[in-house]
DNA sequence: CCTGCGATTTGCT
DNA sequence: GCAAATCGCAGGC
């Protein structure tokens, strides 16, 4: 009877929409707090929507290059999103997680979040887990798949069957709305709808 | 339940 | 200067 063990970085180094798909269902631990994830998007160099687009690297994006499973923050409007890197060192390439459904920390993500914040919506939005894990730029760049990492992620006891999740373009971009990168577990089929 | 809109900060052109 | 990988709330159905 082992004990959930922790993704390591080789989870990382394959295709980031091979990585945002199966990360569905993995719990994300920070603190004393943690969460199953239950939506993800790919983004990746080759394409106009991601921060690293044809590889120009800038002073915000530049976590997205490094090793795979660093954790890559940035701000939008006021609020922070979560990425792990994904792929080789030096492509630009990674999992945005939109969604978590609160397991441990629930009282303290309330607090963070928000007294009168349902279950349900203390971490339902990329903005929203942020702040109820307490994440922002001091977590920029660290890396999520050594033994010693705070923030990490870790293998479930379930998994979800392909017909649990749904498969769409990403949401909130105006370039390459196309591309079906964004994964999700409705909340039908979650623990607490 | 769903849609629309404004707030407000940062990064990059 | 402007666009943005968002959120919360108001108002309609």
């Amino acid at each position: 009877m082992s004990a959930p063990q922790r993704l390591n970085c080789d989870f990382f180094a394959r295709p980031v929409e091979t990585v945002a798909r199966e990360l569905l269902g993995k719990n994300l631990h920070f603190g004393a707090c943690s969460g199953r994830i239950v939506e993800t998007e790919a983004y990746h160099e080759s394409e106009p929507s991601c921060h690293a687009w044809q590889g120009k690297k800038t002073p915000r994006n530049r976590p997205m290059f490094a090793e795979p499973g660093t954790v890559y923050i940035y701000r939008i409007h006021q609020v922070f999103c979560l990425n792990l890197v994904c792929e080789a060192p030096g492509t630009g390439a990674a999992v945005l997680i939109r969604a978590l459904e609160p397991l441990q920390g629930i009282a303290e993500m309330r607090q963070r979040r928000g007294e009168k914040v349902k279950d349900r919506d203390l971490a339902n939005g990329p903005g929203k887990l942020c702040q109820a894990l307490s994440l922002d730029l001091d977590q920029n760049g660290v890396s999520a798949c050594l033994p010693s990492s705070r923030l990490y992620l870790s293998e479930s006891l379930f998994s979800y069957s392909e017909a649990e999740i749904q498969i769409t373009p990403r949401i909130g971009i105006s370039k390459a709305q196309e591309i079906p990168w964004r994964f999700f577990v409705p909340p039908t089929s979650r623990a607490f709808p």
